[in-house]
DNA sequence: GCCAATTTGTGCGTATGTATT
DNA sequence: GAATACATACGCACAAATTGG
């Protein structure tokens, strides 16, 4: 994987492409270590930064985690809870703020279900590890 | 409100909880343009990439849009369209990757639902503007 | 059409702090 | 303590898009 500087697209994007091919085609494997940021600097010759931004949109879409101090991990696929509602319930998603995120315990990149059941109470779930499915009862 | 520098809360988080503040108690409506990052460079004394921060969080929240050129507006609340479900349907959500946000022509910090249908067909939905209802029929 | 001003986008450099190993 | 790795924050320069005169 090279960077092409000339390109149209954004060096810290091509990088980001580039460790998601290796995310998606499972070279990473989900838990594993990416390139820190060093390592992308030296390996593709471009600034800290640049290198920073590319880690910063895959966390944003959820496929790494980044620790302080210890580097970023393809992101673990959480083995989804199925939350079961019946009719009348209904479903909206959306980003959390921080303090949701704080409350809920969740990282980046990670939406959040609101449910409404017809009752008209509300619950919020973390997406990443609930699958929300309608039967009966 | 004011930057204080010597707080654990990094510069860019303050200056983001202030401008969530504003939109969430509706002094920036919907539509209406925030302060530009030269504003708050200004205005708050710190560097452009502390106030890029600021925006940029505030943009993966689902709060703004950027548009180059223009600035940052307050997202304006999707009249969301009720998506009816019946019994065996399945519902996710995550972040789409770039690709799924130009295929959808969803901005950012806009998850998608992934809708599964009991006969095996899926599609994806943007969650600012859809609903999901589960009904009879 | 053109030009200037404004605003965001990309990219580099540097320094210091914090957390982990 | 030392080495590694990420977090925050400043500075600078130029590019790209939009707006207004």
């Amino acid at each position: 994987m090279t960077i092409d500087p000339y390109s149209d697209i954004p060096a810290y994007k091509q990088l980001a492409g580039g460790v998601r091919a290796l995310i998606e085609s499972g070279d990473l494997a989900p838990g594993q270590r990416i390139p820190s940021e060093s390592d992308l600097v030296q390996r593709h010759g471009v600034a800290r930064e640049t290198a920073r931004r590319a880690i910063a949109l895959l966390r944003a879409e959820g496929l790494i985690q980044t620790i302080q101090g210890q580097g970023s991990f393809v992101t673990d696929p959480q083995e989804a809870v199925t939350v079961r509602c019946r009719k009348g319930t209904e479903i909206a998603a959306r980003m959390p703020s921080p303090d949701e995120r704080r409350a809920l315990g969740i990282p980046e990149g990670v939406p959040i279900f609101i449910v409404r059941y017809p009752e008209g109470q509300e619950s919020k779930l973390r997406a990443d590890s609930n699958v929300i499915l309608f039967t009966e009862e």
